[in-house]
DNA sequence: ATGATTGTGGGAGAAAGTGGGAGATAGTGG
DNA sequence: CCACTATCTCCCACTTTCTCCCACAATCAT
């Protein structure tokens, strides 16, 4: 399981060191990463890209927002390995999607992780530890952990 | 079940010893760490935050509100290991969202514990401890041995 | 009292994270 | 088709951090 929040370097060749933590789930078969939809990107396993790639591709195509969700998807999507000394190679274009330069922070989200710039990570840190706000989303969706 | 408060020393390299009876119950598989409600941190068996974790994970990534929640419970969640003597390590960025420095409160709640700074916990302290807003505060809350 | 358990500290080896060089590969232009 | 250049990939080296292990003090129980 992807679990929290890692601080890295990109190195001027646009390589990117995956936490150990993370690493061991990535091994088996290398990782899929992609745009996220907040100016993130999202590396995937590529097991769970693959739910991911059914589900869409269920979806009816001559629906636009479908057609546009696929692209997003699948357009922005790489498979990346992970090197001997575990670091993966983020394209440039990716970099660009998530305001990439010599940063980023990893995120854990359980099946997955995000990349972000820390600038737009410092973002969403003000909003995610906004307690009282917290507070009301726990409670709206009952996430008590004896629930 | 995790009962009473303790207060330990976390040493210059982050770790923090669990009270022997806490042990015994995280011992099996460890711990997950987490963000708490109120700048602490929540430290529950791997169990009970599976069963947070299968909820939050079936929300739709296509709604803003479900990846900031996401967020929220994974990013700042960390799977820790009880040491050979009884010690956990607490990561950086949870010490700084609880405040905590050299030391800790343990406060067994039931399912899980909480861990404190001295300095909010005191806090915490003077509000339970006045018996006259108790007396107020709890009226709302039906604690008849029935339930 | 004394042996066992619990809590705390620190040292040494291992692992993680980072940077850079050199050969291989791919792309471009003549 | 060949030569040149730019990029990429593999490998190695270094530094920092972490983890494991042991030692000691304090407390508890017999």
């Amino acid at each position: 399981m992807f679990l929290g929040q890692y601080q890295h370097t990109i190195d001027t060749k646009g390589r990117l060191t995956i936490p150990a933590r993370f690493r061991e789930i990535l091994a088996e078969d290398g990782a899929i990463v992609t745009q996220g939809f907040d100016r993130n990107l999202m590396a995937l396993t590529t097991s769970s890209f693959g739910s991911i790639y059914d589900r869409v591709n269920r979806m009816n195509m001559t629906d636009p927002k479908a057609r546009l969700l696929k692209r997003l998807i699948f357009s922005n999507a790489n498979r990346v390995e992970v090197d001997k000394v575990g670091r993966i190679l983020i394209p440039q274009f990716l970099r660009d999607v998530a305001g990439l330069e010599s940063e980023a922070i990893l995120v854990g989200l359980g099946d997955f992780f995000e990349i972000w710039s820390s600038k737009l990570w410092d973002e969403q840190l003000t909003q995610i530890q906004d307690t009282d706000a917290n507070a009301q989303r726990f409670i709206a969706l009952d996430l008590s952990p004896g629930g």
